[in-house]
DNA sequence: CGTCTATTTGAATGTACTCAAAAGCGGTGG
DNA sequence: CCACCGCTTTTGAGTACATTCAAATAGACG
């Protein structure tokens, strides 16, 4: 099993021991996904934290009228989960599913919890993960609530250029908050004016 | 001083020792705020973590044409910080001020780092609570954003009940992202249909 | 090659905004 | 204690940004 990008990703916020690094790697479990299986389905409880070692996903809710929201991409090296169902462990109110066949790391949330219990630099290492994404989330809310439609997409490119490459413009609409024909308009208008 | 509500708070998710406890106690300081006084202003840079003991705070950001955003409000046994600025050590992007007499427990960020690195229990709170937030914030992110006015203001209602009475409207507006005007009008609607 | 989905374009509509002004309310000084 | 001032809330008219619906074009995949 390749660990080596996952323990890279841990390496930059916490120093794990030779023995923790074997440890969590025993928890650990590859799973493959091809493009268009789920991950996740809504209603489904969230029993794992995955880590992405190649491949694409995407994260969406249904509302009422069954149009899809986009919330949340993750290509190599991110992780993914729904925080909110594994954490509370209640029915996901959200959808997983890859966009390009992809490979995961995961832990079950059980085994987790073991872990953090006994491995304190992993605690540490999820407090700060968590405080990073909670600053970033903040800070992303601000933004993407307060900005036109063009900002957003300006902004969008900007921070994350090789998801503008790689995700259909329909999922690109939606995580905007946009319709993907509006969307179409705002980009065709961004691209010309660069 | 009074640690007793924040003694409770954290007892909600891990168990401290009472040395742990004391430990705490000795590094919190107690800070009271009149009134329209700033708790942190744009620029500064988020030296604490504050508990409030009592009163009420909003954190808001300045846009480019000057205008106020409101993002985050805290009453009694609520947590507020800028945790973007206190975590990367950066100028601030955003205003703390008091919406009534207040009185804070403040501890500095310099302090709860070595804290955390000596007390696991509270490195594990903090990691609890970051994920709770951020399980909280993405579902919130979800429902702002792909809510109508008059859903985002039903939503607060309910889920705020106590700070739709205690906050003047044009803050509350602004929390949703209306303007004053399009919000009383929402609200009037809202306060009719019940 | 044909089918299905995604993108592009346009017209009509609606939601929320800006600007303006009146009414309400709270605090302060005479 | 009341009158005034400033700030907040309410109301309305006109406008802009984004949506819905419809249809044509382009692209992906079997």
């Amino acid at each position: 099993m390749n660990c080596d990008l996952i323990l890279k990703n841990i390496d930059r916020q916490v120093k794990l021991s030779p023995d923790e690094a074997d440890d969590l790697c025993s928890l650990l479990s590859v799973r493959k996904i091809k493009k268009k299986e789920f991950l996740l389905r809504e209603g489904d409880i969230c029993l794992y934290e995955y880590f992405v070692n190649q491949g694409c996903f995407r994260a969406y809710y249904l509302d009422l009228t069954g149009m899809e929201h986009n919330f949340y991409f993750a290509v190599e090296d991110w992780w993914i989960s729904d925080i909110h169902s594994r954490v509370y462990a209640t029915p996901s109110f959200c959808n997983i599913v890859a966009l390009e066949d992809a490979e995961l790391l995961q832990i079950s949330q059980v085994r987790l919890e073991e872990f953090l219990q006994r491995a304190p630099n992993m605690e540490r290492f999820f407090r700060i993960a968590y405080q990073f994404s909670l600053a970033n989330i903040q800070l992303k809310f601000l933004r993407m609530f307060h900005m036109s439609a063009e900002e957003r997409y300006r902004y969008f490119r900007d921070k994350y250029p090789q998801l503008d490459q790689r995700i259909p413009q329909k999922h690109i609409a939606s995580f905007l908050g946009l319709t993907p024909e509006f969307f179409n308009t705002v980009r065709s208008k961004v691209l010309r004016a660069g």
